[in-house]
DNA sequence: GGGCCCCAGTTGTCTAGACAACTGGGGTGA
DNA sequence: TCACCCCAGTTGTCTAGACAACTGGGGCCC
């Protein structure tokens, strides 16, 4: 086992210097699924940390499902895959990505409406206030793969369709340009088959299997500041999720 | 604000007693959505706590997502529902009696075979090791919902054919008889079409969209117990997720 | 009014230690 | 041989403090 020096006058805190050196160890081979970490002594008296430090260290990364405790025992590194990651907030373009494709969009239309009750209660507001409904066809690697449309208060985010351009990212635009950071969403899928719009616009035929996505999305606090629905081609499109335990 | 007496002779740890407390408060509306739960030092001078042990009791109640921390703020309730779970590891079972529907399920056929390719590959056992196979149709108050297919290795659960009533849970048998605590899984969910003998099984007519799942299922530490494909009606069935933030 | 500073309140990080509870192995005694 | 005890190693909980970093508001000065 080698540790790593610390920079002490870092900003960096030390319990987070230690978490990115074990588990560079991980990704690596370096330490290997089932096999025990340094211990929280041995991590405090190598490193000259205070034993709670080398444990907030150790918590990190079983809370980030690499690893798992047990008490008596030690630290283990678990046995599942880093790159299979835990399900989490993505724009499309982001997931993408991550998938290796590259993706972009085609707008279909972008307006300013009135929410109407279905995207009015989604976002907490009344059916008569006004949100910008953007529709956009999303690509990977060429090939269409699902039709998306997005509302948002126009309250939240004035002018958005003259300082966004539909092709990119709306969570990079979002963030960057209004500072809104969506941390957390809820989604509702369910299969279904293509009408002949939407089977016209992805290229399939009518009645091939889709997924219906239904999402709202909140900023940190709760407050919903989007409600998407999609529609996603079932041949080319998979949903992978990891599940976990209940405490 | 009031804050509980603490038995400080329980076996019940005092962070844990005071993280329930104040999810109580937040179940019952004394403590609102947006509002600050007592500061660390609050919490810490009332009930003659150190800090740290107020702040695990806080920071427990944000991994739990029903709080928010801000630095320099404070530590506010959060205004999702309490109850839309984090998705969960559960059983059909466990799962339906949530949604408040009586489960149970019918045994279409149960038998030992050569794990094969696949499943072998899933469970990290070699093509020729034998599992356990059981396949049922899953029925929530009389409406046929899926049909699924287990495999589990026979070395884990010798006899389980002999142990385990079919029309019950799964999960609680493993737990029971041999156990077994499934912690986490991953899920693949593709969107599909129900084929002659699926349709039969399930009532509803051949092409009908359904959800085709791939689920392998893991104790602590990581080790596959479970691989599990199973075919759930699009029109009565819906996935919900919650989905939340990269850190 | 506007800009600035300072201060009280809050969370984030860190220290040095303590005892409890549990695991696994080795040794002892019947 | 077997049961039991004890011990070293490990994580879980807890204390009493310290300083850093950030927020928001009040007051001062220009």
């Amino acid at each position: 086992m080698d540790l790593p020096d610390l920079d002490r006058h870092s900003a960096i805190p030390l319990y987070y210097q230690i978490q990115q050196h074990l588990l560079q160890d991980i990704r690596v081979g370096k330490l290997k699924p089932g096999k025990p970490l340094p211990s929280e002594e041995v991590i405090s008296r190598c490193l000259r940390v205070s034993r709670m430090t080398a444990r907030q260290a150790l918590k990190s990364l079983c809370s980030l499902g690499v690893a798992h405790s047990q008490r008596g025992k030690g630290t283990f590194v678990s046995e599942v895959k880093l790159e299979k990651n835990i399900r989490e907030v993505q724009s499309f373009t982001e997931e993408m990505e991550a998938r290796g494709s590259r993706p972009h969009s085609r707008l279909v239309s972008s307006e300013v409406v009135p929410a109407g009750a279905e995207t009015g209660e989604a976002l907490h507001l009344s059916a008569e206030e006004m949100v910008i409904r953007i529709r956009r066809v999303r690509v990977a690697d060429a090939v269409p793969m699902g039709v998306e449309t997005t509302c948002l208060p126009q309250s939240l985010c004035p002018n958005l369709l003259d300082r966004f351009d539909p092709r990119t990212s709306l969570y990079r635009t979002l963030l960057q340009v209004y500072g809104i950071h969506i941390v957390q969403a809820d989604e509702v899928v369910e299969a279904g088959l293509a009408n002949t719009e939407e089977a016209r616009l992805l290229g399939i035929p009518k009645g091939d299997p889709v997924f219906l996505f239904t999402r709202t999305s909140y900023v940190e606090g709760g407050k919903a500041v989007e409600y998407v629905k999609s529609i996603f081609r079932g041949d080319r499109y998979k949903i992978t999720n990891r599940l976990g335990a209940v405490e």
